[in-house]
DNA sequence: GCGCATTTGTTGCAATCGTAACCATTGGAA
DNA sequence: TTCCAATGGTTACGATTGCAACAAATGCGC
C-alpha cells in the first residue's frame, strides 16, 4: 500500500519541471518582451543565430525544440527588422543560410548581458551545493529525456 | 573577458529548462492523451482535483501556474465527460466548489499508476546520486523561482 | 442601509500555434 | 535520362491561448 491511490503533484517530475519553467520562462521574457519587443520564439532564434554565427532554419528548429513553422515565422519577423539576412545556399538552393546583420549582432550583444545578469541573480539566490546539485541533475535529465524517444 | 559576447545555450538555465520540460510534458501528454483523450489543462484539472479531493477554480489555477481561462475551459470540458461535478458554495455563491465524479475517481485512479511508471523509467535510467542531485536541485529552485516575482 | 472596490468565473476577440498540404529542389534508383 | 521518395521551407486553416471586458456576488467604509 503506497500511500492510497493518489498522485502528488508537488513531487510528480514532468510538473515540477514543467511549473517551473513556465514561471521563469516568462520573467525572463518579461526582460527582452519590454526591452526589445521580441516573442518568445524570435528571441531563441536569435539567440541560436548569435551563437553559432550561421544556421539554417532546420537547424535552428533542431537546436531549439521549434516546431519549423514557428521558425519560419520567428525568422520571417526578424527579417523584417532587419536583423538577420538571407543568404541562398549555392549548393543547395532548398537552403537559406541565416545570419545576423549589423544591427542584429547589436541587439544580440545587447541583450547576452542581460540573460547572463537574470540566471547570476537566480543563482545567487541558492548555495554552492545546490548550484552544483542542480546543475547535476539537469544533466543527467538531458542525457535521459532528450535522447530518448526521438533525440538521438 | 569572458570567452566573447556569446550566450551558450546549453548551458543557460531558462533555454535548458524550457527544452526538457516541453521534451518532457511531450512524451508523457502522449501516455494520457491516447489513452484518455485529454489535453494538458484538462490532465492537470483531473490530477489536481484527483488529489486535494475539492477545490474552486481559482485554487486549481493557482496550484499549477494555469491562467484562469483555461481552467475554466478545461473544467467545462470535464463536466461534459461527466468527470466532474460543480456544487455551489453555500457561503459564497460566486463560487463553485469542484470533486470527481463516480467516473472521474474511476479515470484518474487508472491514470496514476501511469504517470507513476512513466516517472519511475525516467528516473531508473539515472544513478541514485544523480537522482538526488536533480531533486534537491530542483527543490532549490523552487524556492528561489516560484517564490520571487510574485508567488509569495 | 447604500455605494464601490474586489473577487470569482465566463466569454468575445485577436494573436499564436501545430497539423497538413503544398512548392521547389535534391539525390538516387532504374 | 526519367522517375520518385525525401528534404527545406512556406502557407492555409482549424484549434488553443491569453487579454480584456463582463456579470454576479461579496464585503468593507460610511
Amino acid at each position: 500500500m503506497t500511500q492510497r491511490n493518489v498522485l502528488f503533484l508537488e513531487e510528480f517530475l514532468p510538473y515540477r519541471l514543467s511549473r517551473l519553467s513556465d514561471a521563469i520562462s516568462r520573467d525572463f521574457s518579461q526582460a527582452y518582451r519590454a526591452r526589445l519587443g521580441l516573442t518568445r520564439p524570435e528571441w531563441r532564434t536569435l539567440a541560436t543565430i548569435g551563437q553559432y554565427g550561421t544556421m539554417t532554419a532546420t537547424e535552428i528548429g533542431a537546436h531549439s525544440s521549434m516546431h519549423k513553422t514557428k521558425v519560419s515565422r520567428a525568422v520571417a519577423s526578424l527579417e523584417v527588422r532587419r536583423w538577420i539576412t538571407r543568404v541562398p545556399d549555392a549548393r543547395d538552393r532548398r537552403v537559406e543560410r541565416l545570419s545576423l546583420s549589423k544591427v542584429g549582432q547589436k541587439a544580440y550583444e545587447d541583450m547576452v548581458p542581460v540573460a547572463r545578469a537574470f540566471e547570476a541573480e537566480m543563482l545567487e539566490r541558492m548555495s554552492a551545493a545546490e548550484r552544483e546539485a542542480l546543475l547535476a541533475g539537469l544533466a543527467a535529465l538531458e542525457r535521459t529525456a532528450l535522447s530518448g524517444p526521438d533525440g538521438a
